[in-house]
DNA sequence: GGCGCGCCTTGACCTAAGTCAAACGAATCT
DNA sequence: AGATTCGTTTGACTTAGGTCAAGGCGCGCC
């Protein structure tokens, strides 16, 4: 396992175990490995028992089945920070798919057997797991209600009171990554991420120091959103 | 439980029951009922013991917490064909939010202990509820990718390609929904649909026939997409 | 200090897609 | 058959936001 921290951070965010207590993550970890792949290299094929779940921690995995034609068929593209082959663990069986590198790529690599021992012997885990899907689920669909349904300029304001905290102290919310992060979250440039904040200065609603933004006028912003 | 046909087609469709048997749905169904909420109508309070997961057939459901300075925070708006409070089910204790109709509502209300009584007692069941979530999961991810990545024409082939039937023996479509609802679905206007299937019909890429769609290239779709 | 390097901002421009409005066709009703 | 309605198409116009290019600013490095 030559995961360094920053790694296990990562895998951490992942939904799948997020849910999980330190002692279990750890517990997971034990029975997992790292493996690197090179470009081009098979992790494994449709059809194959299906033994392990993964998490990309840098390259792209490519998902596909083979027509009978020949022709194949791209199901998805797994880029770092996403699991895969989950689902086909729960499910039990096959692999539905084969998998790919399509270039040097690092994953964790997990043991299904471990890890539903795990969750079939604690049907409090079970629970959460189930709890925190559902959770992401909602997020995921907001998300795009909120792609499909509002504009650039709402998605910045909604993302600033979304990041208010509860105890409303200080109307203030700071930025916690580099603002075309932030833009890419949003779905935006990070031109019209700066335009955005532009504007909403101008109009006296916000101030902005650096990575640190004040909402003068949270009412008004609320009704904008 | 006054649900009709179409109403339970509706529930069906909604994620979380989608993994059930036919016989574990009606096992589920026997323990549910309909009930009907009036504009502004409470259905539960933040801190209530957490008894009931809930359907939205129609209307709108306002999700929301109270701030110490009075506030409310909208949480979510659920609207029809969603779950709600599933996850607070998954969790125990009690709703972590207020509930209430924002205009008349139908609901079917779900008996929480016996959803989970069925879940606890069935690994199998709990395997196939993780595992739906999580293709759901990874299609929602697919759709908020796209959604920002790529342009509505793109989104317009993708979709034509991801109906086109697996033996590719007539590559030929059909649209099973009036066409504004697909374009909604792929978060443009029908106005847009239109016409982007008019420029890829000048192109000889397709032929539309009312709903049927014929894809002369295939291939050269795939590359546009 | 001067220099180079990322990151952010600003401006000018352009294109994709939304809006508004009109016309069309198919299906239903009288 | 004629009228009405609903879904779709097409055209003209507008606009949000992307792209490209040019500065500005902070920061570490030599």
């Amino acid at each position: 396992m030559n995961l360094d921290s920053g790694d296990i951070e990562y895998l951490k965010g992942g939904y799948l175990l997020a849910a999980l207590s330190p002692a279990e993550f750890e517990e997971v970890l034990a029975h997992g490995n790292v493996r690197t792949l090179t470009p081009g290299e098979c992790l494994f094929d449709q059809g194959d028992p299906c033994t392990h779940f993964f998490f990309v921690l840098s390259g792209v995995i490519k998902l596909c089945r083979m027509a009978q034609s020949g022709e194949e068929k791209v199901m998805d593209l797994v880029r770092p920070g996403s699991f895969f082959a989950e689902a086909a663990m729960f499910m039990g069986g096959r692999y539905p798919v084969h998998a790919y590198a399509l270039e040097a790529t690092r994953l964790v690599v997990l043991d299904n057997r471990h890890f539903l021992g795990l969750v079939r012997s604690n049907g409090d885990l079970c629970m959460r797991l189930l709890s925190t899907m559902s959770q992401r689920m909602h997020c995921l669909i907001n998300e795009i209600k909120n792609l499909t349904l509002n504009s650039g300029a709402q998605r910045v304001i909604g993302y600033l009171l979304e990041q208010l905290p509860e105890g409303d102290a200080a109307p203030n919310v700071r930025f916690r990554a580099p603002k075309h992060v932030i833009a890419s979250r949003l779905g935006i440039q990070p031109e019209t991420l700066s335009r955005v904040l532009a504007k909403l200065r101008s109009r006296q609603l916000i101030d902005v120091h650096g990575d640190q933004i004040v909402l003068n006028d949270v009412e008004a912003l609320r009704r904008l959103s």
